[in-house]
DNA sequence: AATCTGTTTTTAATGTAGAAAAAACAGCGC
DNA sequence: GCGCTGTTTTTTCTACATTAAAAACAGATT
């Protein structure tokens, strides 16, 4: 049937705020809880019953009062509190980019069902989604095919991020200084720095930044088709870029510079000199990427499970 | 359950097959079958069952034999022939973009699965495919809103068309004159101007035209992004164009002649000539899709209410 | 040995059911 | 009127069941 993961995360975010409350106090209105957890009233009483039912909360003279502060043993696990869909996605991901799996593959839904623990109706809901990654092909009637992160999808995804990224810089060079992705490019700058400047500590902290830098160009395009294929780039470079760990910190450090600099041309509003310092920058990141292929994901737990030719 | 749209389709090929055959002779084996059909064994036998039952084909000496000419009746009507999610696909988009359908209206999955005669389960599965097109936004536990087809949604698809289709040119003038892709334009070219010499009868033959020659330019560029793009507006532009039939003779009189221009211009091998006619061809293209707009799909079903004007 | 056909086993497509969540409704207190 | 809570109605989500189609298996025929 259905899975009450909305309820899991909604009591757990609800504790969370509780922690600050003070005993005694009064709890919000039900409508006010529904709109700050952003789920419905519904939901919210739910939550709201079984907080008494365990003694957190109790029906004082004037509406509901903190009994307790809530304890760690009182929250959800966190694995619980992902819908069945976001579960699937990330095992997934997880599974394909991480595992031992190779490309020309078949993937079987109902073996996959039985391994994540779901129904197959969830399964294929994701698959089909997964589609326009470009790494899975729909057979009618037959297994999915594992298309692979090969050469040649890196060079096919990395020639239309290029194109993507440069239309980007169009729009983000139009915007008044002050807007707010300016605002935010500078604190962004600001921290490039700061990592720069602690780098063997720190270098780990690149790809966050990495993602919050393209992220903020890619977004002022206002155009869907850009923005949702950032989505896809990120969603992959999250996994990809732990199959090659080698020179780690060297990599992240030239690539922080190739940053610094493509945000110095941005703010000289020059439009060659973005083209060729974004033009550089991607040239670094597909090779990284090209290089990452080449040794394929961690082969620490390989499963047979799921899998034919 | 399942619908046996395979065998129904299966069945029909079948039949046209047949008609060319001999009365008494044999026919092929079933693995033959199999693979020109396209289909499995299973299902091949599945038709042949039924053609022997409808008398249609006996079991000779050595081996079936035709027994007589299928008629008319014996085919299974077209609209059968579509499996579900086929189906859906092509009655969701007429609904949404040929019908009374406003930007930001809300869809419901049970009213549109009793609307067209299927199950939720099939409508979910489509729906999810189609955000992709950028016209659906799923909200979690709630309906879908549709985007709709608005001025806005006019740019941002042309923007990244223009981008992939320039791209793709690149490609294709790296192409050897004798490229399949090359013939395929050449056979494009005389269509064109075969259909100009008799542009007052067959305009309305333009759209299929248009279709053949961007597709195979972008078909070239070898990029999976990219032709599954060209896919989405394909799609789109098949419901949308008959938004606005005014002046239609006059509209594809002058593509056409973009068309043959920007022919020369590939055949010149020239990048500067080739984005200049390409992005002309586009503006006119996107300036068209803006008068659609315009327009709107409130014409094809009017209103049952009120008289008419 | 290779190909054909008859049979059995798997797997994908899709309808249905039931729980969770949202949305709508209704009465109450101010 | 406005916001709050209790109740009822819809709607989405997801497990499961069932059938169509594919795939695998096996004997027969050339």
């Amino acid at each position: 049937m259905k899975g009450n993961t909305v309820f899991k995360r909604s009591y757990n975010q609800c504790l969370r705020r509780l922690a600050a409350h003070d005993i005694g106090a009064a709890l919000p209105s039900e409508s006010d809880l529904a709109h700050t957890l952003d789920v419905s009233r519904t939901t919210v009483r739910a939550v709201l019953a079984s907080l008494a039912e365990t003694g957190i909360v109790s029906l004082g003279t004037s509406g509901r009062v903190l009994v307790r502060h809530p304890v760690e043993a009182d929250y959800f696990p966190d694995m619980q509190t992902l819908s069945a869909g976001a579960a699937v996605e990330r095992r997934f991901m997880e599974w394909i980019l991480l595992g031992d799996f190779r490309a020309g593959q078949l993937l079987n839904a109902a073996e996959l069902a039985r391994q994540f623990g779901t129904s197959t109706t969830t399964i294929r809901e994701y698959l089909a989604q997964f589609q326009h990654v470009g790494l899975l092909e729909r057979r009618p009637n037959s297994a999915w095919l594992y298309k692979g992160v090969t050469p040649d999808f890196a060079t096919e995804i990395y020639d239309v991020r290029e194109m993507f990224e440069l239309r980007a810089t169009r729009s983000f060079i139009e915007l008044p200084d002050d807007s707010p992705p300016w605002r935010e490019l500078d604190a962004i700058e600001a921290e490039h720095r700061a990592l720069l400047a602690n780098i063997d500590e720190e270098y780990r902290r690149f790809p966050q930044l990495d993602e919050r830098l393209h992220r903020v160009i890619h977004e002022t395009s206002n155009n869907r088709f850009i923005i949702d294929f950032y989505d896809v780039i990120s969603t992959l470079f999250h996994y990809t870029y732990r199959w090659n760990r080698s020179d780690e910190q060297q990599r992240n450090t030239v690539a922080l510079m190739e940053h610094l600099d493509y945000i110095e041309a941005l703010r000289s509003r020059d439009q060659r000199a973005i083209d060729a310092r974004c033009r550089k920058h991607l040239r670094t990141a597909r090779a990284t990427l090209a290089r990452s292929i080449e040794f394929g994901p961690f082969r620490s737990q390989p499963s047979p499970v799921g899998v034919s030719t």
